[in-house]
RNA sequence: GUCCCUGUCGUCUAGAGGCCUAGGACAUCGGCCUUUCACGCCGACGACACGAGUUCGAAUCUCGUCGGGGACGCCA
């Protein structure tokens, strides 16, 4: 039997990490397995599902790179479905319908809290057999009384609850639509989903999804219950994927790369690629405790990927952050050969663009702490020089640079950083950046003479 | 309150009775490299929650205690 998983989101408006990684986890686990991944959107009831909100997701899964299998289901297409298996279960007397107002069941809960350890609906309408007739009803499953409710979780491992301590939850809500809980199972079915893969706040509800398939006649699923990640809601912005695409410049390998490990480990690998984490990935290795976020490991997980994924690939990345700081790059060996200078030292995808804007934007000002400490009285000339030195260079490579350098600092005796770094200063704006030879060469010859010419004026302006 | 799950360095984890004086990674601290910043390299610090068992032997098995998380919605 192949594997069917499904990731089953509702649209919040947002991508949530700890959604996000169960998203990869259903992904992984299909594509380790050859199996399916199914998208569905949970869209029963709630005002504030948006179309824009289910845009979110297809774009995050997108960006992570998770494509799904087939069409999306949307639950808000079924309720047919839904109706007639309610139905179903209702004449077969594993259901009923249950004309409890809101404010009874509220009263009878507080009053049960007081006497009872648990507040479980009381069973008014357990026995009474309304009919279709009954006035606003709502429809309720038959929780079995007797007994307990055990099952093989393949992360958690064995897991039971007794049955009195389970309700006779509502399937379908006085207006008609169904329950999360109720669509969960018709759909899972519909889809023939083999694996349920989700978050662990659901444990307590698939005592009453298996109550659900066993009497549908139905072989519940398998269940995986992950783990949570802590941490994240006291950061503002960043629970979601968003944030970290465009706030932190993540790469998408960067961030499922992290996510993948927070729970689930491979020996002591640390660094996976795409395909790697597809053929490593188990499900049943997850852990079962839950995780602390850390955004410093996943800045360092991002750092290595961001030397080893396809240069191509940062360019991808790349081009519409240069296009917003109004920079016209195109892909090709001249932006490979910069990408590839600034991949070895930077930390993110933003840092990149924004670190190497130098080379289209001249200095406007230059950086105090690197003025005080490079520029000096002497520094005019030496720049002046070192201007000259490069506007004679005829064959435009970073040896003839250096060779300039080296000539220069011979000249006057000087070590190669008291060179460089004004050169620096003066060409870039500020005494940190990659090599001066590359720097210089992807300057350009003229523009660096032009630089440093008017970074010796400034000096003599002082 | 009731129920469910969980507990190895600050954090992510390796560990499935002897290989553990507990290994790796992030962070931190120190050093090296170097024309700067960063990278990289080397080193240091640092944990089996506690208490009883079982066993020749326990981080690994059992029970209890304490701690952490979750569920108790006509939300998903």
């Amino acid at each position: 039997m192949t594997v069917r998983v499904r990731f089953a989101p509702s649209p919040t408006g947002f991508m949530h990490l700890g959604n996000a990684r169960t998203a990869l986890f259903n992904w992984l686990y299909a594509r380790h397995m050859g199996g399916q991944f199914i998208l569905r959107i949970e869209d029963t009831d709630r005002e504030r599902h948006t179309e824009a909100a289910v845009q979110v997701i297809y774009d995050s899964l997108k960006w992570m790179g998770l494509n799904w299998d087939g069409p999306v289901l949307r639950q808000s297409e079924r309720l047919a479905i839904y109706h007639e298996v309610a139905q179903k279960l209702i004449d077969e007397g594993k259901a009923y319908r249950c004309n409890c107002t809101r404010e009874e069941l509220e009263a009878k809960k507080e009053a049960m809290k007081e006497t009872a350890n648990h507040a479980c609906y009381d069973g008014t309408c357990r026995e009474k057999n309304l009919g279709p007739d009954c006035g606003t009803h709502v429809v309720r499953f038959k929780m079995p009384k007797e007994g307990e409710s055990t099952f093989e979780d393949m992360i958690q491992g064995t897991i039971t609850k007794n049955y009195k301590d389970l309700d006779d939850f509502i399937m379908v809500r006085s207006d008609g639509m169904p329950t999360y809980q109720f669509a969960v199972v018709v759909d899972d079915l519909a889809l023939q989903i083999t694996h349920v893969i989700r978050g662990a706040d659901h444990i307590d509800n698939t005592h009453c999804q298996i109550a659900l398939y066993h009497a549908l006649g139905k072989e519940p699923p398998r269940f995986a219950h992950a783990p949570r990640i802590d941490g994240l809601s006291k950061r503002k912005g960043s629970p979601s994927v968003e944030y970290y695409r465009e706030a932190l410049g993540l790469l998408p390998e960067g961030l499922n790369n992290y996510i993948a490990r927070l729970g689930w480990s491979h020996g002591d690998d640390e660094i996976f690629s795409m395909q790697e984490l597809i053929e490593k990935f188990d499900i049943c290795d997850v852990n079962r405790a839950n995780g602390e976020f850390d955004e410093e490991k996943l800045k360092w997980v991002n750092e290595q990927q961001l030397r080893l994924v396809p240069i191509e690939e940062i360019a991808d990345h790349t081009l519409e952050r240069y296009e917003k700081a109004g920079i016209k790059v195109e892909k090709g060996e001249w932006l490979y050969k910069l990408l590839e200078m600034m991949r070895k030292r930077a930390h993110s995808l933003n840092e990149i663009v924004s670190d190497s804007l130098f080379i289209w934007n001249a200095p406007q000002t230059y950086d105090e702490a690197s003025v005080s400490k490079h520029f000096n009285a002497d520094t005019p000339a030496l720049l002046e020089d070192l201007a000259n030195a490069i506007q004679n260079i005829t064959d435009w490579s970073e040896t003839a640079i250096e060779a300039a350098f080296n000539e220069i600092a011979a000249n006057r005796s000087l070590k190669m950083g008291k060179v460089a770094q004004p050169a620096r200063t003066a060409i870039v704006g500020i005494a940190q950046s990659p090599g001066i030879y590359e720097v210089v060469w992807f300057v350009g010859k003229d523009e660096t003479v032009r630089r440093l010419h008017k970074a010796a004026e400034f000096i003599k302006n002082r």
